[in-house]
DNA sequence: AGTTGATTGAAACGCTCGTTTGAAACAGGG
DNA sequence: CCCTGTTTCAAACGAGCGTTTCAATCAACT
């Protein structure tokens, strides 16, 4: 019965030295980005953190607060480790909404994997709880409102608010889709096809394109009609 | 195992009278959608369904296997429901595109509130489970499909078909997103901007009058470079 | 009637969950 | 050293879950 811990300090984990309480955080907001907050346990969640099961209620009172906490320090952490371009005075809107829609798809696919961060955020878009209510306000409201900006440059300001946030959300879905129904989208595209053209790189690409055209700022998609050719901007 | 059913229309309640596996069905379509896969209750789903616990073992055999042919009776259900246009030869595309729009956003908001069967499909497209890929195949691909020819009969056949997927996703996305995300959509936009510009007929005009801007046929959102025609669409 | 097989019912089984407990281990100041 | 307050631990508690059991019930046929 006597378990020999013979090197407490010495754990395996390169960040096992940590405060617990930070360990907690760090391996709860996995759980709940992978498993969602019914199906995370708060036993899982302790074992990945080296902790007793008493901890998490030693720490945060019960399950629900460290939920909630998890969420707030996650997307806390990613406002500081994926920040929105900070474009130089006269940069053309073009080239800044480009960068957003890059940027917005880099967040939230990722070069590689998008980190848990995501994960546990799209959760909270997806099936709001209480914390999602900051997220938006500290969060999506923020870069929303650039976005809307930029359009409005675009537009040269001839447009009205209410449709530029159509647009705004019009640009948003098409990333949202990817993000949220990946599954799905992989399923309908070749294969060959989805690893080259539907890249974040060519997605913010294509999109783009897309808004610049509907704008009837850039090469229309299909030019069979009204071949009027505007050059400049188009890629 | 075949049994003979002698007298199965004797009701007494709304439908409390048809088959109890009919009846386990329907609770559990909605019981699902309602709370997904996990934080279902076999026990809810058996009381609603006014029927003991060990039927559902009785009649499906185990949760998943019940979760699995209630998914396949819900979209079997909607897919009668709420079938897509049967446009007569001729047709302009733009006007099918217009009624596939309208359709899907229609079939996925609904005019009132979008029915369980609807929510219960979201989950599979969001988390993919076993019913996933017979939902694909049986449902949503068909769907994509007419949506791909529509627009390329709008494209005239000059774009390639990777490029066609494409902008179909573009065009799925905008109306997936306020499907998956409406909460936080209702979070940026304005209460009353809401309800007159987000409705399901408002945004089948404006994706729809999008698309064709993008593709090069109808007058561009904001024209404020190319101002070939009189503007009479601006709100 | 009696028999048979399909269906239902109340109760319980075994398991996992979130949470609590009470004592042991630790640290620092007297 | 003892005392004090904080942190950790193994163990257990009570509740809820999916599932099983087995006897009771029912409908049809002989």
């Amino acid at each position: 019965m006597a378990t020999i811990r013979s090197h407490p300090e010495h754990d395996a984990g390169p960040k096992a030295a940590e405060d617990p309480r930070d360990r907690i955080l760090l391996a709860a907001g996995q759980e709940f980005a992978e498993h969602g907050y019914e199906a995370a346990t708060v036993r899982d969640i302790c074992l990945a953190a080296g902790v007793n099961v008493a901890a998490v209620n030693y720490y945060f009172g019960d399950k629900r607060r460290l939920y909630i906490e998890s969420v707030k320090h996650a997307h806390e952490a990613r406002v500081k480790q994926v920040p929105l371009p900070d474009w130089p005075p006269g940069t053309p809107a073009a080239q800044r909404l480009h960068d957003f829609v890059a940027n917005m798809l880099e967040r939230m696919l990722g070069f590689s994997q998008p980190p848990w961060q995501v994960r546990l955020m799209m959760r909270e878009v997806l099936h709001p709880t209480d914390a999602c209510r900051e997220l938006v306000e500290d969060y999506i409201r923020p870069h929303f409102a650039v976005l809307v900006a930029i359009l409005d440059d675009l537009a040269a300001h001839t447009l009205a608010a209410p449709e530029l946030r159509r647009i705004a959300l019009s640009i948003i879905g098409q990333c949202f889709l990817y993000r949220a129904a990946g599954d799905v989208v992989a399923m309908l595209v070749p294969a060959d096809e989805l690893a080259s053209l539907h890249s974040p790189a060519c997605l913010a690409d294509h999109v783009t394109r897309y808004a610049l055209a509907a704008l009837g700022l850039g090469q229309p998609l299909a030019d069979s009609l009204t071949p009027r050719s505007v050059p400049g901007i188009a890629p």
